[in-house]
DNA sequence: GTCTATAGGAGGATAGAC
DNA sequence: GTCTATCCTCCTATAGAC
């Protein structure tokens, strides 16, 4: 195993990252199906099956626990956007993001962090790896708005902010929850319903 | 005073009663600002301006005063259903009561019950009045979803159930208070958005 | 019903041995 | 770094006097 720099890393070493992404993911899981306040640290350590000490030596708070996770998911995220052709129409690009992102959720692995908490806030704030992401992300889904506004797909009068925080509003869309409490549709078929109230709206299209 | 039962009630009772809806208005605007798993009884006590002691002899729990808080909120959904006009266009009273459910957002008194809760949503479905309110709500804004339907207004290729969904999201969208944190729209702006890409969607419309 | 005081317990974080 | 055991704070809920 070779890491970026191409130094070598010990075997021990990798045991020590893989249990951090096993830890990661448990968070993960667990803020997409409770909530940062009602998931415990006591329950992160049960589920990766390790004390609550050794959880500490590798987070130093729960608010950090959190922060990894967040990160970890945009890390998925930007790799999603490396995948997409960049030559490609600005506005399909923007529908795969947010079809994916709802994917995600749907499939419990989009950690929901309610915009309220301060504590957390903080910690996110303070998160330089995380900042770096969101802000990267932002211009790049804000590019990609304006340049299809541009050419009239998304409709220009509106404000890009207003897009972009529309489009990331899908990523904790209890819509998505409600649809798949009711077992009527197939998560294939929730997508495309809120894929289809989000770019074309609740009104009648004409044509 | 008199009661709609034309029975004369004490003086002692009306301030009990007036008692019970400042504690309700408080806690409502608590779960507003934090949600309920921040709000303590403490503050909901300390801001009322009486013991926490006193509190639990009106609501025996702290479930119990989200509960209450939550159909405090239904009535006056209820009685804003009430007053518009059942022969105006089921659309027009869909969008108004949209509307509404977004200004009160605005103005920090629509509680915020994160879907996820257990011991919340246990206490809410064994209340009666909650259940029997949004049973009711649901029905009257049913109706009008169905009757914009076959009238063409709305989209009848969308679930009825998708649509009242949707529609129930606007009262905790995360881009209302994202939009104003950014300050760069009045509310009244910011509705406006909201209503365009909820119901125009975000792509550009023909015409 | 209102208060002061406190029980009871959950949960975040740490000590210290190995 | 991992464990067991423990600390300590915060919070829901109640006891008991008035």
């Amino acid at each position: 195993m070779v890491t970026r720099n191409g130094l070598r890393v010990s075997f021990k070493a990798q045991m020590l990252q893989a249990r951090e992404e096993a830890i990661i993911q448990t968070v993960n899981h667990l803020l997409a199906s409770k909530g940062f306040e009602a998931m415990t640290v006591d329950e992160v350590a049960a589920d990766v099956g390790i004390a609550k000490a050794s959880l500490y030596k590798h987070f130093p708070s729960k608010e950090d626990l959190a922060a990894a996770a967040m990160v970890s998911v945009m890390r998925r995220a930007q790799a999603f956007l490396d995948s997409l052709a960049e030559e490609a129409a600005p506005m399909d690009n923007l529908r795969a993001v947010v079809a994916w992102t709802m994917g995600l959720k749907l499939a419990g692995e989009m950690p929901s962090l309610p915009s309220q908490n301060s504590s957390l806030r903080a910690a996110l704030i303070s998160n330089a790896d995380y900042m770096d992401g969101l802000i990267e992300i932002n211009d790049r889904l804000g590019a990609w708005i304006e340049a299809a506004q541009k050419q009239g797909s998304l409709n220009p009068k509106l404000p890009a902010i207003a897009v972009l925080y529309t489009l990331y509003a899908r990523a904790c869309d209890p819509v998505l929850e409600f649809l798949k409490m009711s077992e009527l549709h197939s998560d294939k078929e929730i997508i495309e319903l809120v894929m289809s109230t989000c770019f074309e709206g609740l009104n009648t299209r004409p044509g």
